[in-house]
DNA sequence: ATTGCTAGGTTTTTT
DNA sequence: ACCTAGCAAT
């Protein structure tokens, strides 16, 4: 919209300088519902904070009426800084945060109708887990039928559907023996979570939902609060959070959703592509946009990802564009095994830095955290300073854990997992007899397990350890009453104090014990620091931090290369970017590979690879191994991504491939004699093709081919080796145990880990990479 | 009740 | 290779 042609004041206004025509509008349409589809790179955060920022400026919204939700800490924070540096401090009553967050600020607030009490738990998976163990135990269901964590996601699944144990439609939808089951856990589990006062993850999105949806006067208000409301990723919302988002913008209609449906990775979580998909038909008055221009990355790195995700026939379909030049060609690196290939990004990234570019402009994407160990012993090697993002978590450490489980009693008396955990934190001679005791009376009786022990007490059934549990339950209560007005630090000190916790690692001789002091110090000073500089400075709210913020927010201090899996990539950039374990079996994974053969899990690792590809501005490096170890087992040959030969060719070069080991140049395999082993593009036009078929490479490779690789090698080299892992269409996953024979008409005898023992013909199972 | 050992599973991704 | 749950030994 050419702003000569059509004088407009608002055309002028400095919020608008230097966004392109379809920015501004995303940024000016504020009323109805607004659909902003941004491509990678397009600046979508730019919009968003400058969308806020116009409300607040041009249109004169107060703050508090803006709603603007995230899906990562990190998304959020840099968002509210963004916006409180264009319009000031009074951007800070913009309700700007998480999801999650949000509903936790909801539930605060509607406590009573959501049947909580004010310092409710909240419970992270492991303690759900946990809880579930113990209802399994109450319901005779702790054979090794099903596992807890089974039973814990189809939970989450009912929850990310507003499914109660009650609801009419999950009752009808039981088709199997584990529905069955799974649907009595499900109720019990829920009564539990009650008595303990506390809520998991998909609490915080249904409870609120529901409480909104069946009570108007409450929907009302909330919806009058909040005037304009903003979505941030949109594509990764599941049917809850949809809902909500609905509820809360009914009586007004300002919605605006930002996302981009080529990034779509979380429909293992309940993320809802549809809704991105289907939201003009769903609000029938939208106005749609599309970002389309990248100011991101090179031409090269644009064209190679954006040929690699129009694969996916799932999608709105967008046309990326840039006016920056073709920059640098991609590298493909093919290494040897994983720690050839390990070496090669810590060599590459060391290189790149000696030129002149921070280590902290440069990231590490891998498919899953466990590739983290290779890539770390490589950068300690060549001396490359680097940050881990995510993976082991600190609060995730069991004397964190512990100390945490402490101080939510302190904050919930009834939180059940946490008396489940202190109790043993430290060990004090209260055994698993005692704490079953307790169990069954809370299940008699409907109460948490605090509540039991004290109510086993009194009337003097606590068994043999009877003394050791009220000296326990003392100390409790004791501390509890004395925290009273003390700073979270404070009382974190008392804690770690007078549970025995910190005596207890003093006196261990283990040496990690040390380390784990440490770790407590660690948490005494993210206590401290919470006191000092959050907006809710109580121990309170530092438990609600813990619960729902991964301490990856690190990023960009100090000059470190950043490694993470590419799921956390999403919303980053850097100026070198480099993608690891781009082999069948890793990306795409195996499990997606097997599972449903819609192709829709398919089409999301490939998604992966676009949100991985995309975060690089000037330099993209790819990598494969030609064999890996998985499970500390023998390596294993692994083939190279399908997704590779999807990237054209003129944008990429191979570089390595050529073999220095003895062994694999005896084992004359066939990748050595293929063109992989060449440092250029083949002849056949080809540098990822299989060498069954040289000479003719698909435009469209034809699925079949792609999809099942056909093995004609002889027993060396052939993939069905004893101990290899193996997945079948109906018995599941099994591990070899004798090969006879060929390619795909080997005779196979296989234990499966569900059904025992088979024998079968090769072609009918998959090997696991 | 606690410690220490072994077997078996684990590795998809996270708020 | 690593972690854990479950068992035996103390």
């Amino acid at each position: 919209m050419q702003s000569s042609l059509f004088p407009d004041p608002a055309t002028d206004h400095p919020l608008l300088q230097g966004l392109n025509p379809e920015q501004r509008r995303a940024v000016t349409t504020t009323r109805g519902p607004l659909l902003v589809l941004a491509g990678a790179g397009s600046g979508k955060t730019r919009v968003i904070t400058h969308r806020i920022a116009w409300l607040i400026e041009q249109e004169r919204v107060s703050p508090w009426q803006i709603l603007a939700m995230t899906f990562t800490n990190k998304a959020a924070g840099e968002m509210k800084e963004r916006v409180i540096h264009t319009v000031g401090e009074q951007a800070k009553d913009v309700w700007l945060g998480t999801f999650h967050k949000i509903g936790v600020r909801m539930l605060q607030q509607m406590a009573t109708q959501a049947g909580l009490r004010a310092g409710f738990s909240i419970y992270d998976t492991d303690d759900q887990v946990r809880t579930i163990s113990r209802v399994m135990k109450a319901l005779n269901l702790s054979d090794a039928t099903y596992k807890p964590k089974q039973f814990a996601q189809f939970i989450d699944k009912c929850k990310n559907r507003l499914q109660l144990p009650d609801d009419p439609k999950l009752l009808d939808s039981v088709e199997s023996d584990f529905d069955k089951k799974a649907i009595a856990v499900y109720a019990a589990y829920e009564a539990e979570m009650r008595t303990a006062d506390a809520v998991d993850f998909g609490d915080l999105i249904m409870r609120p939902t529901i409480v909104l949806a069946q009570n108007p006067g409450l929907r009302q208000n909330w919806s009058n609060r909040f005037r304009y409301v903003l979505v941030d990723e949109f594509q990764d919302t599941n049917a809850a959070q949809f809902e909500l988002l609905k509820l809360l913008t009914s009586e007004h209609g300002n919605l605006c959703v930002v996302g981009d449906d080529d990034q779509s990775i979380y429909s293992w979580r309940g993320a809802e592509v549809g809704n991105i998909l289907g939201f003009p038909e769903m609000f029938p008055n939208t106005t749609t946009i599309k970002l389309e221009r990248n100011y991101r990355s090179t031409g090269h790195i644009l064209a190679a990802s954006t040929a690699v995700v129009s694969h996916n026939r799932n999608r709105h379909g967008k046309v990326l564009w840039t006016e920056s030049g073709e920059g640098e060609l991609l590298v493909l690196h093919v290494a040897q095994n994983e720690r050839d290939e390990a070496d090669w990004v810590a060599r590459t990234l060391d290189q790149l830095r000696t030129a002149g570019t921070s280590a902290s402009q440069m990231a590490v994407f891998y498919r899953t955290n466990a590739q983290s160990r290779v890539l770390e012993e490589s950068m300690r090697r060549f001396r490359l300073p680097y940050i881990l993002i995510g993976g082991q978590r600190f609060y995730e450490r069991a004397e964190v854990k512990d100390a945490l489980s402490w101080l939510r009693l302190l904050v919930n008396p009834q939180d059940s997992a946490g008396w489940e955990r202190a109790i043993h934190a430290p060990r004090r001679g209260i055994g698993d007899a005692t704490v079953e005791l307790v169990a069954q009376r809370a299940r008699a009786r409907g109460i948490s397990l605090p509540e039991a022990a004290d109510d086993l007490l009194l009337l003097n059934q606590a068994g043999r350890s009877a003394e050791k549990l009220r000296t326990f339950q003392n100390l409790l209560r004791g501390l509890r009453d004395g925290i009273e007005g003390l700073r979270a630090d404070t009382v974190g000190a008392q804690v770690l104090q007078a549970s025995g916790l910190k005596a207890a690692l003093q006196a261990d001789k283990d040496p990690d014990a040390q380390d784990r002091l440490e770790n407590l110090g660690a948490l005494l000073a993210a206590m401290a620091e919470h006191a000092d500089t959050a907006d809710d400075p109580s121990l309170r709210g530092f438990l609600e931090q813990v619960a729902l913020v991964a301490d990856t927010d690190k990023l960009g201090d100090g000059a470190k290369v950043s490694m993470m899996t590419m799921h956390s990539a999403k919303g980053l950039e850097f100026d070198v970017a480099v993608v690891v374990g781009l082999e069948e079996g890793i990306l795409p994974h195996a499990n997606s590979v097997a599972e449903s053969g819609d192709g829709r899990s398919l089409e999301e690792e490939r998604r992966l690879l676009y949100v991985a590809m995309t975060r690089a501005r000037k330099r993209l490096f790819l990598a494969h191994a030609r064999s890996r170890r998985r499970f500390g087992g023998p390596e294993m040959q692994a083939d190279p991504s399908r997704f590779l030969s999807q990237i054209p060719e003129e944008r990429i070069r191979v570089e390595g491939g050529r073999s220095s080991s003895q062994s694999w140049t005896q084992a004359g395999s066939w990748s050595q004699a293929s063109s992989w082993s060449g440092s250029t593009a083949s002849r056949n036009g080809s540098w990822s093709q299989r060498p069954q078929s040289p000479g003719s490479f698909p435009a469209r490779p034809r699925p079949s081919a792609q999809e099942e690789p056909v093995f004609q090698r002889g027993d060396p080299d052939s993939p069905y080796q004893p101990g290899t892992r193996v997945r079948h269409a109906s018995f599941g996953g099994g591990t070899i145990l004798e090969a006879d024979g060929y390619g795909s008409d080997a005779r196979l005898t296989v234990r499966f880990d569900t059904v025992g023992v088979k024998k079968l013909v090769a072609r009918f199972v998959q090997v696991q990479a």
